[in-house]
RNA sequence: GCGCCCGUAGCUCAGUGGAUAGAGCGGUGGCCUCCGGAGCCAGAGGUCGGAGGUUCGAAUCCUCUCGGGCGCUCCA
């Protein structure tokens, strides 16, 4: 509902306790904060407080007497139409035509910044998500990071944060090693050589067509083991960032393992957790003391043979982020990484950051299936799904939003049959052909010369219908969705939404004309139907997903 | 053994301490002379894994327990 809605409805029920309290038929010290809620079911009316129920104990009456009471006092008012005392004191709220008209003008006048808001302050935040190292294709599961994370970040950036994406990869160390190996190995073989493979060698095809890349162009070049490594790790990166373009997954800044090295965040960091007593030495290691700050024990952050850990460029990349200016950070990771969050937040402690400032979104896993059929997910014996499959199977468009459909902390299955068929079971389509279907009525209109007006022009009281009237409830609450969904990182509340737009577009469609005889109704209709698409299509762009004017 | 996530309709899942726990799909029965049938309507389907507790009120919070997943390394 419209702010303004609100805090009328609020104002009323305020008023209705102020005189009940002046008339002493409320002994009431103390008022809580009046909350509202849209109810679970329509039938209890559109806007609703519990407020009866907390006031209930402190006056010594009924929940029910006390929102009878209240009721009584409450007075009339040309956004409220009816009041009603429900189940165990609730007071529901009816809201006339009226109060809910001007939505239609908001959302014209509004049109593609329809759901934005300011809440976010121009705060500055750090998204960063996928992260994958460059040591094969992205998978499946990383389409749903990349999904979850642009998605967010459109959403954040909604809502009034400054948001920055960013991928970081691991370009040193052990993995990149067994890389480079595994494609020696596989190039030694192609050419008959005698050769060994690595112990836990990468195992997929793209490591042989590489190895069969080299061998086509690459004659004459000293081939040891770096030569290996780097033209890997240039063709992976090369054929991650086609699929992230293709994904419509933007990125901002990519920072590599290197980079810290170089430019000497990493020592720098580790040398002031060291000055700050936050390491010690103990069997030839360093360790940080992570359990100073919750943490359930101390790590190592670098090993007795002088290297560091995983964690210690990690540290340094967080403290990078904070030196950045960005104090809010977000971090989707994997759920094999939750016990890493943790030594993580004892980190940004140790060196001065609010632990809130770091969110971390564990995001859980996917399983593919076909059908019935589960297909293997396993990134070390090369048996996966990459997205790039996903994507030619099922498209942009269905990919996304069944990667957006759950919440972030349950498991995802992703059924391919059902993400690529063209029917009605497939969610995706049907909120775009509500889309689809509002332009060809437009189209329509426009044939048979019907002037598609702004609404000052138009008598939007001829929207009388409950139908219609159910749409503009639902419209309204946009922006509240938007909002909810930043709050909680959560962005599969607007496919739900969506989802729940698109049903009553479909279902009044069904039920009337919006193009018919009359043509004032035909233009209030018009006013209507173009809101929903306008919200279509704010709701589509946040979740990445195209709004098609025909399918 | 310890930690995190999940357990809700036949299936896939919503549900921020509030009312008779919802939606989609599937199954059943209807709706095309009509702006797009990739659509709509109607009815069926539940001991919210189980047991205690907290309070005016618990699917939601706490404790225990059972089932499933993922971690628990001087790996990344």
């Amino acid at each position: 509902m419209t702010r303004e809605v609100k805090e009328a409805v609020t104002e009323l029920i305020r008023e209705g306790i102020d005189r009940a309290r002046e008339k002493e038929e409320l002994a009431l010290c103390d008022l809580p904060p009046v909350y509202l809620e849209v109810p679970s079911e329509k039938q209890y009316g559109d806007l609703a407080t519990s407020i009866a129920l907390q006031l209930a104990s402190q006056v010594k009456l009924s929940p029910r007497r006390v929102a009878e009471v209240i009721v009584k006092h409450i007075p009339q008012s040309s956004t409220v139409s009816q009041i009603e005392v429900a189940g165990p004191g609730f007071i529901n709220f009816f809201l006339t035509p009226e109060a809910l008209y001007p939505v239609l003008g908001d959302i014209e006048e509004e049109g593609a910044n329809y759901g934005r808001s300011d809440s976010g302050k121009g705060k500055r935040v750090l998204i960063e998500f996928i992260s994958a190292n460059p040591t094969g294709p992205l998978t499946a599961a990383h389409g749903r990071h990349g999904a979850v994370g642009d998605a967010l970040a459109n959403i954040l950036q909604m809502v009034g944060y400054r948001v920055y994406r960013e991928y970081y990869y691991n370009d040193v160390g052990h993995q990149m090693d067994i890389l480079g190996k595994s494609v020696q190995a596989r190039y030694h073989q192609l050419r008959g050589e005698e050769t060994t493979f690595p112990e836990d060698d990468y195992k997929g095809n793209y490591i042989t067509h590489i190895a069969q890349e080299i061998a086509r162009e690459c004659e004459d070049v000293k081939k040891d083991l770096g030569f290996f490594r780097r033209f890997a790790e240039e063709k992976l990166f090369e054929s991650i960032k086609k699929d992230l373009e293709d994904f419509a997954v933007q990125f901002d800044g990519w920072v590599k393992e290197k980079d810290l090295y170089e430019s000497g965040q990493l020592k720098k960091t580790m040398e002031r957790l060291k000055k700050e007593g936050h390491i010690y030495e103990k069997e030839g290691a360093l360790w940080f003391r992570s359990s100073r700050f919750g943490d359930e024990k101390d790590r190592v952050v670098e090993k007795s043979d002088g290297q560091p850990t995983y964690l210690a460029p990690d540290i340094a990349y967080h403290q990078n982020k904070y030196e950045r200016g960005f104090h809010c950070l977000i971090d989707i990771l994997g759920p094999d990484h939750h016990g890493y969050v943790g030594r993580l937040k004892a980190a940004i402690e140790a060196l001065g950051h609010e632990k809130e400032s770091l969110r971390v979104i564990i995001l859980q896993l996917v399983s593919l299936y076909r059908g019935k059929e589960k297909l293997p997910m396993s990134t070390r014996a090369g048996e996966f799904i990459t997205l790039r499959q996903v994507l030619d199977e099922v498209g942009k468009d269905a990919a996304r939003f069944f990667f957006l459909m759950r919440t972030t902390n349950s498991h995802l299955n992703f059924d391919l049959n059902l993400a690529k068929s063209q029917s009605t079971e497939n969610p995706v389509y049907y909120v775009q052909y509500a889309h689809a279907r509002i332009c060809s009525i437009l189209e329509f209109a426009a044939e048979r010369g019907v002037e598609v007006n702004k609404v000052g022009e138009v008598d939007l009281s001829l929207l009388k219908e409950k139908e219609e009237l159910e749409i503009i409830k639902t419209l309204a609450q946009f922006p509240e969705v938007v909002e909810g969904c930043a709050r909680a990182l959560e962005p599969h509340g607007l496919t739900s939404y969506l989802q729940e737009l698109a049903g009553g577009l479909h279902n009044y469609y069904n039920k009337f004309r919006v193009i018919g005889e009359d043509r004032n109704l035909s233009s209030a209709r018009l006013i209507l139907v173009k809101a929903v698409r306008t919200t279509l299509q704010n709701g589509l762009h946040l979740l990445g997903i195209s709004a098609p004017e025909k399918m």
